[in-house]
DNA sequence: GCACTCCCGACCAAGCAGGTCAGGAAAGTC
DNA sequence: GACTTTCCTGACCTGCTTGGTCGGGAGTGC
């Protein structure tokens, strides 16, 4: 139950991508904006456009740029295409799971955590974020005091 | 985001436990109820008796039994126990992390996210997962046929 | 004393995390 | 055509995690 760092950088470049205005954006640019190691983030990159989220070109004014418009690209996109399917249980989505005994209701619980889970980053696109416009999914729990206490 | 074998043995383990009306229950017979390694499960059950989430006794008649009554101890707590932290992201908690650029609120995206899964894993206990009495925001969630769809 | 059951550290194979390195291949510039 | 720039890609690396197995030790009950 935790985000990588793949998935941290991924989004915080695509965040980067998403803010650029005009034409494509340097890698070593995004590096620098976001501090993530170069060689790491060009992986990272590559697996993006491999998924279709981001585009590129090289050379002399090459560079990286959203495949869509930043308001159609979700942050669920963006982990999945780096980490694969979200919440997954032993590795085989919860929906595939035969729970027996007292366990049985187990699996509804999966589900419901990763449905929570969707609820908010299906619901959060880049435009959202780089503009600071969360969905309300995001601000009503990002307002409970209790949401930043460690545990 | 995903919810490793340990954790998942471990709330299937501790189901059996709250289930069981009187006296220890041996290892062998958590292993063959949920098809469980005995000896893996003998890690997980060390570990969560560590956490002062079961006690145990050896020797014959020995076996595990919850430290506490079933409806004072949630899921949150036993995955906890064996996988740490919920939701960290590159290892340190989100609340720690600092954002910069146009990545400012990606902070309370990650909030958010562990945010909700907290509403779901803190607020199931043992009690109910084994009477199926689920909370609704399980039930509700649960209910929403396309939660249980594969992305 | 003996059977039973948990306790616990050692080990193991495979894979993933989080990178680094070295070179190749397209695109633009002169 | 040469040269620079930038992405593309596979190989490699260290250390840790996952999902176990093995073997023996130590309480407990009869």
């Amino acid at each position: 139950m935790r985000v990588s760092a793949k998935a941290d950088y991924a989004v915080r470049a695509a965040a980067e991508l998403a803010a650029a205005d005009e034409g494509p954006v340097k890698g070593e640019k995004l590096a620098d904006a976001q501090d993530i190691p170069l060689q790491f983030l060009e992986h990272i990159l590559l697996e993006l456009k491999h998924q279709g989220i981001v585009r590129a070109r090289r050379g002399a004014k090459g560079g990286y740029w959203l495949a869509r418009p930043a308001d159609e690209v979700t942050i669920a996109e963006i982990v999945r295409a780096v980490e694969g399917p979200i919440a997954h249980v032993q590795s085989t989505p919860p929906e595939a799971i035969e729970y027996r005994g007292n366990s049985e209701h187990l699996q509804e619980v999966w589900i419901a955590v990763r449905a929570s889970i969707r609820n908010v980053l299906e619901n959060v696109t880049l435009a959202d974020l780089v503009a600071d416009e969360l969905p309300d999914v995001v601000t009503d729990l990002a307002a409970v005091p209790d949401s930043w206490v460690a545990r």
